[in-house]
RNA sequence: GCUCUGGUAGCUCAGUGGUAGAGCGCUUCCUUGGUAAGGAAGAGGUCGAGGGUUCAAUUCCCUCCCAGAGCUCCA
């Protein structure tokens, strides 16, 4: 016979005797009045539940609020209940889709007629604010699969989910108000517990993410506890507006497009130019130190290196068409790494020779659909900064702890955080499971022998090994893809790698691909983004500006910018116009230095420098100085 | 590729069934400036392309092209 209390243990480790089936509200109004009206939800054995789910037996149980992070989906889950509560009020024919949270809040797909316009936004909005002000309880209710099919008859979406429940499986509805709704929960306990929301845009989307099936109007919003929380989130999203790389790339004539030329195809402005040389200048400087070696090999080769490499077999549909010469086949190369092993190739390898490290600005071109293009940020040709190394089983973690060294060094000059995730062996993978532990092993204690958080991407990896991914947090603390190094099995067995070992046998050598800023294309398109086009010295396009302040000054004015420009610095006289005008030019050209020459300055032989953003501030020095600062601060490249 | 929205001057955008406008930019002239816009004049448009309706189409309809927001996918 069942006792007639049970033994509720609290996070501090303290436990409660409470009657059975009491719920976590009663168990937050035993620990106070407080909890009790702050109580969202609770976790019960590791189970997010409801409120008023009763407790049948010991459990350990945690109250949430709205400051546990758990909180937030939840809150933005229930928003969603209301959003489509509030889409059936004013369109009851409107069918209903899923929906959920997602990272930055909250969407739902409906069955409708017509695309939502934005005038019936703010009427579901308004609407939405009604249903909180009515305070509905979200009611949760267990049924049968017969008696769910009774309930959601009108609901042919959600009676296609039903259908693809098991037997056994517990299905629960929620009721809100005049809304219910086949969803698994938690939910806050009423709708009046949803203060600051927003719904944000409307778009097509496939039910279930099919594009073979019907496309429902998709709704999305966001949702906060508080109104600050939520206008900063607003704020954020204007700020990642004002950032936006296309429109910042034609403001300061960075990059641009030409459909003469074709969708998703890069043409890079002298500006934009000036960034990618430094960029490639450093890291080849960088990886020269490292112990790479530059190669170089072909854009467009013979299909055949494709039907070895495997490429043609998995990723043909990313690939350019073939072009027919003297009766061969073509294609543009999707990857570079099929070129290197062939330059590995060419000699019989040492076990001495090993590692060897080959390095390519290799442009690739990639046949994407036309609805995914984006900006830099997503294209049809780009440039990788790619490297092969091709090593023994025994010197993988070595290789891998010398690529964190060169991670590190590249982002820390960008001034950009990152995690990293490891991802696994995949179910259907390549190579023996020694191996992959091996790998896997390998990857893990380097992560660990610094002392690095990782998470891990379980059976994340791809068929022919582990990998490491960095992610970039940038200014304003979006993510971004950053590096990656990938262990392959693969190639080195279907293009039979081998190298000459100590004992005088054949042996395949390992293969680890690596990327540091992956495209150039898309880590300058992030670059934009993350200076907000305000560049550091050592990428600015222009680096100082002069201005003389009259036209009696030019000629020493002139004189700066030649100096300046024999010691390398990118500088150019502006002598047209006002004073105030240039400045106010120079300013939103984002120019890191202007550098005015007036009478005094002429005089004198110094410049009043004065630095971007810094309004009225100037400051007044000899210009050999001005010139080995800005020296010294391309030089260190400092972040500026 | 699919759904929706859009395409008017170099850029951002207004507008109309009777062959078109603003601001910025550009050119020229005046102004010779001291830290975020001195003044004036001027040039610049096949109103994305093709077809249809109409006395008349940039405007209404159809097809296509291109772009954007999503979906799906990725460096």
């Amino acid at each position: 016979m069942n006792a007639p209390t049970i033994a509720i243990t609290l996070p501090d480790g303290t436990t409660l005797e409470v009657p059975r089936g009491s719920t976590p509200r009663d168990v937050a109004e035993r620990i106070g009045p407080g909890l009790a009206r702050a109580a969202l939800a609770a976790e019960v054995n590791g189970e997010m539940v409801d409120l008023d789910r009763e407790l049948e037996e010991d459990a350990a149980l945690r109250i949430l609020t709205q400051r546990d992070d758990e909180a937030l989906p939840l809150l933005r889950h229930s928003t969603a209940h209301v959003l489509a509560t509030a889409v059936r009020e004013l369109h009851p024919e409107a069918r209903i889709g899923f929906g959920p949270a997602i990272e930055e809040g909250f969407y739902y797909d409906f069955g409708v007629e017509e695309p939502f316009t934005p005038e019936d936004l703010s009427a579901i909005e308004r609407k939405m604010a009604e249903v909180v002000e009515s305070d509905h309880p979200f009611e949760r209710r267990v049924v049968t699969k017969e008696e769910a099919r009774e309930l959601f008859s009108d609901d042919p979406l959600k009676l296609e989910r039903l259908e693809e429940f098991e037997d056994e499986e517990v299905i629960s509805v929620y009721r809100d108000g005049p809304f219910l709704d086949l969803c698994l929960g938690p939910h806050v306990p009423s709708t009046g517990r949803i203060g600051h929301f927003r719904l944000l845009s409307a778009a097509g989307a496939y039910w279930r993410g099919d594009e073979r099936r019907e496309m429902l109007q998709r709704i999305y919003g966001t949702a906060f506890f508080s109104g600050n929380d939520l206008d900063a989130h607003l704020k954020r999203l204007e700020e990642a507006k004002r950032r936006d790389h296309r429109v910042l790339g034609r403001e300061l004539d960075l990059f641009t497009m030409d459909s003469r030329v074709g969708s998703g195809l890069i043409l890079w402005q002298p500006a934009g130019s000036v960034i990618r040389r430094e960029i490639e200048d450093f890291e080849q400087e960088l990886i020269l130190r490292h112990g790479y070696e530059i190669v170089y090999t072909p854009h467009v080769v013979s299909e055949k290196l494709f039907e070895i490499s495997g490429h043609l077999e998995n990723f043909a549909e990313n690939m350019f068409g073939a072009m027919e010469v003297e009766g061969g086949r073509f294609r543009p190369k999707p990857m570079n790494c099929p070129g290197h092993i062939c330059i590995y190739q060419a000699a019989q390898r040492s076990y001495r020779e090993l590692p060897i490290r080959y390095a390519e600005f290799g442009t690739v071109y990639r046949y994407e659909r036309s609805g995914v293009l984006h900006g830099m940020l997503r294209v049809r040709g780009f440039t990788q900064d790619d490297a092969h190394v091709f090593c023994t089983e025994e010197q993988v973690s070595d290789e891998v702890r010398r690529l964190f060294d060169l991670v590190d060094e590249m982002l820390a000059t960008f001034g950009y955080p990152y995690t990293i995730a490891l991802a696994t062996r995949p179910e259907k993978s390549l190579g023996s499971e020694e191996q992959w532990d091996r790998a896997e092993g390998d990857l893990r204690s380097v992560l660990e022998a610094r002392g690095l958080e990782y998470e891990l991407d379980e059976g994340g990896g791809a068929f022919y090994g582990p990998k490491l991914d960095f992610q970039l947090i940038d200014a304003i603390g979006r993510k971004w893809q950053g590096p990656t190094v990938q262990l392959d099995f693969n190639l080195p067995e279907r293009f039979g790698l081998e190298y000459v070992g100590d004992d005088n046998e054949r042996h395949r050598p390992v293969m680890l691909h690596r990327v540091l800023v992956g495209s150039m294309e898309r880590f300058i398109g992030g670059l934009i983004e993350h200076y907000a086009g305000a560049f550091p010295l050592w990428l600015a396009p222009e680096q100082v500006r002069i201005l003389p302040v009259s036209e009696q000054w030019t000629e020493s004015a002139q004189e700066l910018v030649t100096s300046l420009t024999e010691a390398g610095i990118r500088a150019r006289l502006e002598d047209r116009d006002t004073l105030g005008y240039r400045i106010r030019e120079a300013e939103t050209r984002k120019v890191p230095y202007m550098g005015v020459i007036g009478e005094r300055e002429a005089g004198d032989g110094t410049v009043a420098v004065r630095r971007r953003g810094g309004g009225k501030k100037q400051d007044v020095m000899p210009r050999g100085e001005f010139i080995e600062r800005l020296t010294e601060e391309v030089r260190s490249r400092a972040r500026g």
